[in-house]
DNA sequence: TTGCAATTACTGCAATGTCAATTACTTCTG
DNA sequence: CAGAAGTAATTGACATTGCAGTAATTGCAA
């Protein structure tokens, strides 16, 4: 049963709210200076990198992004424009789309991918020790344990592309 | 120096990203439903709130927020169109506003107080342990050490609303 | 099997937030 | 003290995203 909320546990809520903000800014200000890639654009091509063929429903896109359905429709729309992705109908359900990344796609993660990682050791990573990085890794685990459409899409995120 | 970036610092980013997604997702939902209060609304009026005289100046709550400065004037226009807060003009540099809580904004707090913190309790802390909660703590704080605009802005945001 | 509820993806519209430019004022420099 | 440079806040133009509604398809229930 939820108990009280303590004032660690505030405290903790607004450390990964803001740290969130934060790291977030910079990240997407690096990239698009580096790359000119919008992150919204990076994480979608990253997710569909990783996953079998290089394709994903859109369903399964939204379970696994920080879009509603209809952000993941827009932002595949542009996507698709510069050929970064393209769409294929499902065969076995007529009505969804497989979102699947093209080559041109693969191309860009593999150019992006080390200096983004960069990024995230400079704004994030270089502030903790090896404790502090395994106990945050643990405790957001917990919290995304809890979350059906999470771990029902749970594919490894993060290792870099193939 | 900024060494490697290792698999578990990735792994504790991409939690702090997710865990950040789904939790605020959440508690803005709860909010808007609860109070028809967007969450964007409600961080505003608390950072006043907490505030000297309940006032901050216009740069001021863009540090500590997490908009831009337009990003800022935008949500004050709003909250004065409803009268949570007013603005005032500052007397020692009359380039400068004040940002002002009004007794309703006040109320406003007061009454989603309370469903607030269960909300955090509800959707983050109930899956934490006292460790994990005071890990996130100590991390984030670590991350947080080093932004600048957050540092000067440090005013405990954590208490309830007086 | 037929009809109803649920699901998939998309679209129009409105809200929100950013960027770049602007106005007003202050501070620094020589 | 004059002028240049910097700072505070706002605004217009624009991009992005969510919400609510829609069309097509599937699956379930009687």
């Amino acid at each position: 049963m939820p108990n009280e909320l303590d004032q660690t546990t505030l405290d903790a809520w607004r450390g990964v709210l803001f740290s969130y903000a934060r790291v977030t800014r910079r990240l997407e200000a690096d990239m698009l200076e580096q790359h000119d890639l919008p992150i919204t654009w990076f994480d979608v091509l990253s997710r569909l990198s990783q996953s079998p063929d290089g394709r994903l429903r859109m369903h399964e896109l939204e379970g696994v992004s920080l879009f509603t359905r209809s952000g993941v429709t827009r932002l595949a729309d542009r996507l698709e424009a510069v050929g970064l992705v393209r769409r294929e109908r499902s065969p076995e359900d007529r009505r969804g789309v497989y979102l699947v990344i093209t080559a041109a796609g693969r191309a860009k993660i593999a150019e992006v991918w080390p200096d983004h990682t960069a990024s995230i050791q400079k704004h994030f990573g270089q502030y903790l020790d090896a404790g502090d990085a395994e106990s945050l890794r643990a405790a957001t685990a917990k919290i995304l344990e809890h979350d059906e459409a999470f771990r029902r899409a749970r594919g490894d995120d993060s290792s870099p592309p193939r």
